[in-house]
DNA sequence: GAGTTTGAAACT
DNA sequence: CAGTTTCAAACTC
């Protein structure tokens, strides 16, 4: 608030309101040569610049100057002229081309008599004054120029100037590319010119610069943050506050045009600039730029929030969309009800699924080998029932998880239940977009203020369990991003239910946990990959045909004990494990010993000493997969459990409506499989990112004959194809906006045949219709997989098998296992039982491509198998990246054409 | 509900 | 790769 730079700027101002002298100054004389236009302007601003550019000298970034410039020149205008404000701005503008940025801001002051206001800001530093001129100058701006942008970028200034630019702010913008882009884009915005004035003015700054040298970018920087400030200041969560200020930057930076988004991303930027203000410094308002914006949201939390909304009315829609995400944001999944507008019309029925869908692999995996004999898959279920629970719909979802029985039924009604369209987390999907650009540092401070904020107030019982039997979390340090979580390690987003604290895992910060997910899984490819593969009545000899993929180190709880994670799992422990005196009651380690049929993969073990293992799995998997694909033809409906619906929810379920048709027909179901393994896992973030991985997806799907399955799909009625069990699936897509993003998505992105899409999304996610293009991207890659898998195995067992759930999944977990586990694996091992092994590869290569690099071909299958995220990409994707998805979309639409 | 135990995950 | 630390769940009181 009270920052060093505050009074220098009061100084400055003084000194400018004394215009006439500065005139005469040499100085002036000098910038009225540069510049004929402003040469009374240009003469105050050097004098002031003096003082100002100490503390400025900081930044350099020309643009950044620029833009305070146009926002000292936009403040007078507003208070004093409303209506030729903008002519003269426009005039200022070009004058600050030619003169030093600082000169230009004297001038404006000067003129405008900004001054005062200024000065008022600066006392008021905190978020009233700086909401006043934002609000006011935003109203004033808005009527005269009618451009949104113009507006917001005054505001910004004019808080910048009176707060004096936060060192925070700076950060923010310099950690979030500002510099170039950004300054430019304000620049623009500041001018109110649309595109030819813009450029004069950044032209002007890289003078101004060159003159003033560091000064004058010091004080623009100055100016910016203190925008930035102001904007956070208005926006409600801090947390948000930073992703939407990156967010907004760019916006501003990227687009003039983009009114609403540049206000918005104002607002964001202020609210991290009250941390900058306090702190003042110019000079570290870059570096701490990312860390600003945590600061700031921590400290200006109330006050910017609030600020914000009043700065927001003027603001188009997208203001509104952001003041909602920070709530969401802060409120993890409060929000739910909103939806983001990117969306638009797509109801928010559609977004609570993708968070149902968001299942994980891994979820379901748990729940596969678990479904057989015991009746309860808790890890996917509760990650189903984390993010179900956030959605309205989650009750449903839960069901299936504990009683495969009640799946079914829990599948009809969850199915009306998830329709609802109040499902909560759809709002989460639409607030991450904003927010994707926060840095993990900026997480990590978010976190802090979210977590001092209250958003994590709802900690619930500390049980991992809900109700419902979902899990929920109860994260205190990891903030949920980090495989401690349960929720995050299984793909899902942190639900309402969750007593997490500081939690990033929640589509708001999609790209944060998206990041997270890929340094996860660069360290671990298989660190997303179902922990349970099961082994199907090949493996006699074990009592459970599920074993845990990694295999426990149990020492003191002789595998008795849900510390460990193979009884957990309801899984006997198997040669993998390395405990102690096990004496797991679903099988001792020693008595496990796999058997390799037919089938064997070259194996290219993931970890030294598990691989055998593993590839063991793999084996049985194959096998498994064999025998399914025989059953799919027969068992077309595959009734999806309801279990398996909750722990694939998230990835698979999506998929599940449109696939099942797909997987009856397709005895290539396993490679689907896989393939919508990996994007599931990766693909959801990967696409987002990268629309070329979609297309890359599309194509292999297409190769797999997903067209096929979408026809089936198409010609039969969701109903009429689904079983009473798959009924569930479909049901479930509906339920869980998720499943809608994930349908669309995979539509999309598999065939990106709009048919398909259609079909599916209609028939199955009534809701999906406006999330098709964003959602459908990301999730198109994964959700077609699970879809795939579940559809192909289910379809073998599903009916016939009470536990058909459980076999499904059991069916899919060899197959992920053998992506997961093995990702290089999946492609060789695709020898001997299966071709899916070539199309699992092409599909991860795709994804691989487009999230990581080389490492993605061979860790590509092993994400692939990871089913975790598919259901965060899904509210990632509609968030953060919905652009980056749109984009993929349209790319692999033209491609698919 | 608080504290302890446990083992996975993360880090070095 | 092994050892240590961190973390959160499971468990106990």
């Amino acid at each position: 608030m009270d920052s060093p730079e505050i009074p220098k700027i009061k100084a400055n101002t003084s000194p400018s309101s004394d215009s006439p002298p500065v005139q005469e100054s040499p100085v002036f004389s000098y910038i009225s040569n540069l510049s004929p236009i402003q040469p009374v302007k240009a003469s105050h601003a050097v004098q002031g610049f003096p003082g100002l550019s100490s503390p400025p000298l900081v930044f350099t970034s020309p643009r950044i100057n620029t833009l305070r410039e146009t926002s000292f020149l936009k403040r007078p205008q507003y208070p004093q002229l409303s209506s030729v404000g903008k002519t003269k701005a426009h005039d200022e503008a070009k004058t600050f081309v030619d003169v030093p940025v600082d000169s230009k801001k004297h001038i404006t002051q000067l003129q405008m008599g900004l001054i005062t206001d200024t000065q008022d800001c600066e006392t008021n530093s905190s978020s009233e004054g700086v909401d006043e001129y934002l609000a006011d100058p935003m109203e004033m701006d808005c009527t005269n120029s009618c451009q949104s942008v113009n507006p917001c970028l005054k505001e910004s200034i004019n808080a910048s100037e009176s707060e004096a630019p936060p060192e925070k702010a700076k950060e923010d913008l310099d950690g979030k590319q500002f510099d170039p882009k950004p300054v430019k884009n304000k620049v623009h915005s500041d001018g109110e010119l649309p595109s030819s004035e813009c450029p004069k003015v950044g032209s002007g700054l890289s003078i101004d610069n060159a003159f003033n040298g560091e000064h004058h970018l010091g004080f623009h920087n100055q100016g910016i943050g203190g925008r930035q400030q102001d904007d956070c200041d208005h926006n409600p969560p801090s947390p948000p506050g930073r992703l939407q200020i990156g967010q907004v930057y760019e916006d501003c930076t990227e687009k003039v045009g983009g009114t609403s988004k540049g206000m918005i991303g104002n607002m964001i930027l202020h609210a991290p600039n009250k941390a900058k203000n306090d702190q003042g410094g110019m000079h570290r308002r870059c570096l701490q730029f990312e860390e600003a914006p945590p600061c700031a949201t921590g400290k200006g939390d109330s006050s910017s929030v609030e600020k914000v909304n009043n700065s927001e009315p003027p603001a188009s829609t997208a203001e509104l969309e952001i003041v909602q995400v920070p709530n969401a944001a802060t409120s993890k999944r409060q929000m739910g009800a909103s939806l983001p507008p990117r969306y638009g019309g797509t109801s928010p029925l559609t977004v609570p699924k993708p968070s149902g869908i968001g299942l994980h692999l891994n979820s379901i995996v748990n729940a596969a080998p678990v479904v057989r004999g015991a009746t309860t898959i808790k890890l996917a279920d509760h990650y189903i029932g984390v993010q179900v629970m956030k959605s309205s719909s989650v009750v449903n979802h839960h069901l299936p998880e504990n009683v495969r029985d009640e799946t079914e039924n829990s599948i009809a009604a969850s199915s009306s239940i998830t329709q609802s369209p109040d499902t909560v987390e759809f709002e989460r999907h639409g607030s991450p977009p904003e927010k994707s650009k926060v840095d993990s540092q900026n997480v990590d401070s978010y976190m802090e203020l979210n977590q001092s904020s209250s958003q994590k107030k709802r900690k619930k019982t500390p049980s991992s369990k809900d109700s419902d039997g979902c899990k929920r979390c109860n994260c205190k340090k990891s903030k949920c991003l980090k495989l401690y979580c349960d929720c995050f390690a299984a793909g899902v987003y942190c639900a309402e239910t969750c007593a997490c604290q500081g939690c990033f895992n929640i589509p708001d910060y999609e790209d944060t946990v998206l990041e997270t997910r890929q340094q996860i899984e660069a360290r671990n490819p298989l660190a997303f990959a179902p922990k349970i593969v099961q082994l199907e009545e090949e493996i006699q000899f074990t009592p459970a045909s599920a074993r845990h993929k990694r295999g426990c180190n149990c020492k003191k709880s002789m595998c008795l004990k849900k510390y460990c994670e193979c009884y957990q799992a309801n899984v006997g422990c198997s040669s993998g494990c390395r405990c102690d005196g096990c004496k797991n009651v679903y099988g001792r380690k020693g008595d496990f010993v796999p058997i390799e049929h037919g089938v064997i993969k070259d194996t290219i073990s993931d970890k030294a000493g598990k691989e055998t293992f593993d590839e063991k799995l793999e084996m049985v998997a194959t096998k498994k997969d064999i025998l399914s694909t025989d059953l799919y033809d027969s068992h077309n409906h595959t009734p999806l459990t309801p279990s398996f619906h909750c722990s694939d929810h998230a990835n698979n379920i999506p998929k599940s409506p449109c696939l099942p048709t797909s997987y009856l027909r397709s005895p290539e179901s396993d490679l689907t499989i896989i393939s919508s393994y990996e994007k599931s896992t990766r693909s959801p973030l990967r696409n987002s990112k990268t629309g070329g991985i979609l297309l890359e997806t599309s194509k292999e799907l297409s190769n797999m004959g997903y067209y096929h399955w979408r026809e089936d799909y198409d010609n039969i009625g969701v109903a009429d194809t689904f079983s009473t069990r798959y009924d569930a699936a479909p049901t479930t897509c509906h339920i869980t906006p998720l499943s809608d993003l994930y349908s669309k998505a995979s539509a999309s992105s598999t065939s990106s045949r709009s048919d398909w899409k259609n079909a599916s999304q209609a028939q199955l996610c009534p809701g999906s219709q406006g999330l098709s293009s964003s959602s459908s991207l990301h999730w198109c890659s994964s959700p077609v997989t699970p879809m795939a898998r579940l559809g192909g195995t289910k379809s073998s067992q599903g009916l016939d098998f009470d536990n058909g759930l459980y076999d499904f999944l059991q069916e899919e977990t060899p197959e992920i296992l053998k992506d997961s586990s093995n990702p290089i694996r999946s492609v060789k091992v695709s020898s001997p039982n299966k071709k899916r092994v070539s199309p699992p590869h092409n599909h991860n290569h795709e994804l691989g491509a487009s999230s990581s690099g080389s490492l993605r071909s061979g860790r590509k299958f092993i994400l692939k198998a990871v089913p975790s995220f598919p259901p965060l990409t899904p509210c990632s994707n509609s968030e953060g990246s919905n652009i980056i998805q749109n984009t993929s979309n349209l790319h692999n639409k033209g491609r698919k054409k």
